[in-house]
DNA sequence: GATTCTATGTTTGTCATACAAAGTATGCCC
DNA sequence: GGGCATACTTTGTATGACAAACATAGAATC
């Protein structure tokens, strides 16, 4: 069941590939949740390798939207506002259904078949409950499609988006009903794609992305609120304090 | 008249991004032109800086897809196929409508009047027939849009997707008819977005980056089809060589 | 006691070296 | 001329160094 990593094997024994997959999976589990601050020593100590090739991991991690340079030079894993998060699901959504229209017209059997595996795969962790390894098969579930998709930008494109929702994605499906409402659209989406229906499998997906963005927008939204509200808490007890003062 | 390269301002002096903006231009401008080898040490010598820098900002233009590491490690700037080319220009279309149409709902006087007067810059440009500031300039009016569509996530692809084929656009703005076809969708854009109609701005847009696609996708394939006819030239000595000698 | 100044530590940006591994070119020998 | 040994190139990685910008703690001052 090595669902994990298995993205960029191409250079096996480059450090600093090999340093940067584990930065993003770091950050797509959030191991380093969003907001936290990166120092380069302690990344070198934690993935022991040198300066050189952390910070050239991190010049990736950069230009892929993962972390934050802020205005003092210091690195911060990237924060995924509400209305960042609307406009990625928006693009996946329009990336991932001409992804999957092309994927029904070009894939061979091969392919379709290791599909339906995984999609099988999915409704057994399902079941089991294991929120960590779903998300990670789904992300399985996203990529067979994108590399079958025959075009190298349109996936890469999608992939670098995927990766930024990651981390939401895993916290997504701790809701309630999302789960089930996911892999109800997973079974549609999957069905139009055994019939080789590009039509059917593009509205699919793009109704699985939209609810799936609904849902996580609509969680950020609510915690941005909720932070904004302990902020405000924050500050009251100040003001009291000054009132008392001056009162 | 610096419509030059105000992208990114943000860290005035941090060496490794200046070396990535030199980079990105002189790709961008051909000067180092699709498919050249670059070596570390050369580029250090013409930037005037370390290795530390001119590695860092590598990674980033890898990461933004403007320069292959092949196999052996060797880095050559990336060569846009004709496939590749219709990708991208999908991706913009969809894109760039996207944002055109935010634009016109959203965007204030200024950004309207700013705008307008790039455009009527390319205009004037257009009839001195300097096809590289022409380059610059459209990039300009891109770049307003984008700015203005109130996406960063939205934003930042198009831009990414852009840079890729800024040596194209300037190779393709050399073609007969391509730039008064061009000027002319551009006045019909311009004016769907001073009557603020984001419909017809999102049609204009989707038009011109369609007609721009067809433009340079089949400048692509009739290059690649020469080159391969040279290819195969190349060869045909050796096998008539070969003929003659087992004859 | 609060404040301001200072010394010290931390973090990042940049450079210069060093060296191993892998590839490429050169040239020698037969 | 072909094949092999040698030297050069290029990249990947690590290390050490230092300046500049910040942050912190502690001392001196009022």
């Amino acid at each position: 069941m090595e669902y994990q990593d298995l993205r960029i094997v191409e250079n096996p024994t480059l450090v600093r590939e090999h340093a940067l997959d584990k930065l993003r999976n770091a950050i797509s589990r959030g191991l380093y949740p969003p907001g936290m601050r990166l120092v380069e020593r302690e990344l070198c100590e934690a993935l022991g390798v040198s300066r050189t090739s952390v910070r050239e991991a991190l010049r990736q991690l950069q230009a892929e939207n993962l972390i934050e340079v802020g205005k003092r030079r210091n690195i911060t894993v990237a924060v995924v506002s509400s209305k960042d998060a609307e406009d990625i699901y928006l693009m996946r959504e329009m990336l991932e259904t001409l992804a999957v229209q092309r994927f029904v017209t070009l894939a061979d059997d091969n392919a379709i078949k290791k599909l339906a595996r995984i999609h099988k795969d999915l409704r057994k962790v399902l079941n089991k409950g294991d929120v960590r390894e779903l998300a990670i098969m789904a992300g399985e579930f996203y990529e067979t499609i994108l590399n079958g998709s025959g075009s190298k930008v349109i996936a890469d494109m999608a992939r670098q988006l995927l990766t930024r929702v990651n981390y939401l994605r895993m916290r997504s499906m701790a809701e309630p009903h999302r789960l089930e409402d996911g892999m109800h659209e997973w079974d549609n989406l999957m069905e139009a794609i055994n019939q080789r229906d590009p039509e059917a499998a593009g509205k699919a997906m793009a109704a699985h992305i939209s609810n799936a963005r609904k849902a996580i927008v609509a969680k950020i939204k609510q915690e941005e609120e909720q932070a904004a509200a302990a902020a405000a808490a924050a500050a009251a007890p100040e003001r009291a304090t000054a009132s008392r003062r001056s009162g």
